[in-house]
RNA sequence: CGGGGUGUAGCGCAGUUGGUAGCGCGCUUGGUUCGGGACCAAGAGGCCGGGUGUUCAAGUCACCUCACUCCGACCA
């Protein structure tokens, strides 16, 4: 019954969702604080959710024509100086190495924030041919950027990552790169991690250091607040005229080939958990759940119970489900406690009642709605309704994101509406009137979606024409 | 980088007008339990974030410093 011996209680999401993220990371044991500040240990059941995430991008990258590869980790300064933009974005934020051993070093080292220029730095040496491209170059690894606040996943002053970098002949060949590098994040988003997305372009003012275009997915978290989910950008050829990148084409002309970049971090399991979380914790999708059942036996003393438990696991995992028993002696209430507090997303218990009925009680952790399911039938219900769940999930965030996007015509609607979700305005396209927005209605451009509605004729800022749709928030 | 908060056992906390450190949970061992965070018994576990000062005496007072955290400005 009611016991207050709760050690891993958390904070109420309206009491305060920040706090409760924080619990959330810590007591599902996602992360632990390591002794740098921004530097977070991502504990075995974090990275499993990596894992998961990784395993479905690399296969699409694969997909697509994709080679890993592994780059320097360190940037020498001259090196990072040569796109102009590009080290005035990230310059700010890098770490330096000076000293190596005991020696100064002749040119100080920058920690990696983004490989952009080592990429151009090798292909400088290997591309000559036309016959050469595309070159479709992908890894994982982890960047520094020193962060003034950090939170776990959010942002931290290292994240793992995957960078993918691409060159190619044509303009229009690298742009189709781009979106296609774009859709494959949108849907690993909505197919694998439930979480509905915005695909849509980034105004100037919000684009990555260096690049022509920036094309990136948002996402909407519970408490309304906009998530930056990935990014995909299209450099046309300023890198590779920096660093003086050219092919022969077949007309046996030097050409500049056109570049691509494009990211996916760990943030996204951030956005996961305050995608779907509740106050008993984590809810995870099935499809990256690094626990997809947790079978309890009950009362586990009592003949039969365990041996029935046992073989409901193996079962479950002889048709490919990642199943997890526990047959610890905590009380099932602990269990439960536990599980939820991890996002399981189904629990199955059987005990001496079940077994003279011949069946098993699952528990879905997205509703607690509960579900008799006859053992003869094990092998189909399961995974039926864990592809409930999933579903389930994706609806309601869908729902979350519908309801709170919001129309408006005015700069004051616009505030009005700001921290109650996205709002979708009309613009001229000048970035003089995006700042303006910033400060009368506290928001940020999040992008102008693909999807455009016509919401009027004029800009809300200054009352010229109008050309586009753009979508406004608060983001994390 | 500005503003606030917190540092005492693994976690959460208490510690009076300064007097030499305690509670709950967790952990270990044994036993009883088991359908919503069980119970009993016996244990282990502390450079009180760090430094300097005041004092016969500092977890406690003063100053400094470090770390974490939240809120802003900057960013995936």
């Amino acid at each position: 019954m009611a016991n207050n011996k709760q050690v891993t209680q958390i904070t109420s999401m309206d009491q305060d969702f920040a706090q409760w993220y924080t619990d959330v990371c810590t007591k599902a044991e996602l992360v632990d604080y390591s002794g740098v500040k921004g530097f977070f240990v991502m504990r075995p059941y974090g990275y499993a959710i990596w894992e998961n995430i990784m395993n479905w991008l690399d296969g699409e990258f694969k997909k697509t024509g994709h080679e890993n590869v592994s780059m320097p980790m360190f940037i020498p300064e001259s090196l990072l100086q040569k796109e102009k933009d590009h080290v005035e974005g990230f310059a700010p934020e890098c770490a330096w190495v000076t000293v190596g051993g005991s020696e100064e070093l002749p040119e100080r080292l920058c920690v990696r924030p983004t490989s952009e220029t080592l990429f151009c730095d090798h292909w400088k040496n290997i591309l000559h041919s036309w016959r050469d491209l595309p070159m479709k170059y992908n890894q994982w690894c982890s960047v520094v950027r020193w962060e003034k606040t950090t939170r776990p996943f959010l942002r931290g002053r290292e994240f793992l990552w995957q960078e993918g970098h691409t060159l190619h002949a044509t303009e229009a060949e690298a742009r189709e790169e781009t979106l296609q590098m774009l859709e494959i994040y949108a849907r690993c988003y909505e197919e694998l991690l439930a979480m509905p997305v915005i695909r849509g372009n980034k105004t100037d003012k919000e684009k990555f250091a260096g690049a022509e275009n920036t094309y990136t997915i948002e996402c909407m978290m519970h408490d309304h607040k906009a998530l930056q989910s990935a990014t995909s950008h299209y450099f046309g050829d300023g890198f590779t005229r920096a660093f003086d990148i050219t092919f022969q084409d077949r007309n046996n002309q030097a050409v500049y080939p056109h570049q691509t970049s494009w990211g996916f971090t760990t943030r996204s399991i951030g956005g996961l958990i305050m995608t779907h979380g509740d106050d008993r914790g984590l809810v995870l999708p099935p499809r990256v759940a690094p626990t997809q059942v947790v079978v309890l036996p009950i009362a586990a003393h009592k003949p039969g119970v365990t041996e029935a438990a046992e073989k409901l696991v193996e079962r479950l995992k002889a048709i490919g489900l990642r199943v997890k028993g526990d047959f610890s002696d905590n009380s099932p209430g602990w269990k439960y406690a536990e599980y939820e507090m991890k996002g399981v997303p189904l629990r199955l218990e059987i005990g001496p009642r079940d077994l003279e009925n011949g069946q098993a009680v699952a528990v879905r952790r997205d509703n607690q709605e509960k579900v008799f399911i006859p053992l003869a039938e094990l092998e189909n219900a399961v995974p039926a309704l864990l592809e409930t769940v999933q579903q389930a999930l994706f609806d309601k965030a869908k729902a979350n994101l519908d309801s709170h996007t919001w129309p408006a015509q005015t700069v004051e609607e616009v505030k009005a509406k700001a921290m109650d979700g996205f709002v979708k305005t009309m613009w001229c396209g000048d970035a003089a009137c995006e700042e303006k927005m910033k400060e009368a209605a506290g928001v940020s451009s999040r992008c102008i979606p693909f999807a455009q509605e016509n919401l009027g004729d004029t800009c809300p800022c200054c009352g010229r024409p109008a050309k586009h749709m753009i979508i406004w928030g608060v983001a994390y």
